[in-house]
DNA sequence: CGTTGATAGTTACATTTTCAACTAATACCA
DNA sequence: TGGTATTAGTTGAAAATGTAACTATCAACG
């Protein structure tokens, strides 16, 4: 018969080794830092930004092809998307076949403003990961990788 | 003469290796895995769990205190704070020495739910921490707890 | 066909968070 | 002493997010 909570719990317990309060903070902290960025130039949120990135990086693909990747619920993205179709940063397209699907793509200012964004982003990347060994490196992002589900 | 960003930039980077990026997904995905244990029972969101394992783990302590250790804005703290003072799960109390300060101790009530959700934190963790070895475990939390600025 | 069910995306409403301005108490310092 | 600057914490309005219900389109199957 085992208790609902054990006493080993209660004092084992730390905070300050608890993934997914560690994750958030560091996600936070880090985040915040690389916001002004965006934030200051382009007026972005941190959701924009991610699908800038997507279309960016990976090119034109659906809102729903983003929730997927990025692990994102539809109403940020669509919200998003809108945001950045009213700055004319990006552009819908109506798929023919199925009409219930637009494909994204962004247009050339998009393009431009993912670019420029690309390069603080691999500085602020390298600025973060000089911390570490490359060992280190390779072990944080695998396991960062499987914890949020991403391939 | 250097670019604002060199073509480098936008042929190398990688989302799925951008530490912000990843950080915040993964955060996002393993903190609402483990929201459903203290919305549910006890309508709780994610900042006054955080003040309500602070003080359980910690001690009682300031606003100031947690808004330092767990990296958070003191209105969110602050907010939080009152929400916990309603349901009765802690109490305030006027430092007389400097009256601008007040500790914050848990009630217990506050107390039996941080040991209750104590338990379930750390059967949490150790469902995450299964995926990875001591050593990715052992490397994965030193990364995140200095990416995060916390001792 | 026509009904049922699934999917892509939007919208309305409630909750949370952010930002800036605010109060109250203390520290500093001439 | 008195004025100015800091610090702890609160509050209101705006922005962002979460939740659930909604539209529109297509698929499957009788």
């Amino acid at each position: 018969m085992k208790a609902p909570h054990s006493e080993d719990d209660v004092a084992h317990f730390d905070l300050k080794d608890f993934l997914p309060y560690l994750l958030n903070i560091s996600g936070e902290v880090t985040s915040s830092g690389f916001q002004s960025s965006y934030k200051n130039q382009y007026g972005m949120t941190r959701t924009e930004w991610r699908v800038l990135f997507h279309l960016g990086r990976y090119g034109d693909m659906t809102a729903r092809d983003i929730c997927t990747r990025a692990r994102t619920h539809k109403t940020k993205v669509s919200r998003a998307v809108s945001a950045l179709e009213k700055v004319r940063f990006l552009k819908r397209q109506k798929n023919l076949d199925d009409r219930r699907f637009e494909t994204l793509c962004l247009t050339p200012e998009g393009y431009k403003a993912y670019k420029t964004l690309c390069g603080k982003a691999g500085q602020f990347d390298r600025a973060l990961s000089a911390n570490f060994t490359p060992q280190e490196n390779a072990i944080l992002r695998r396991c960062l990788r499987q914890l949020a589900g991403l391939p």
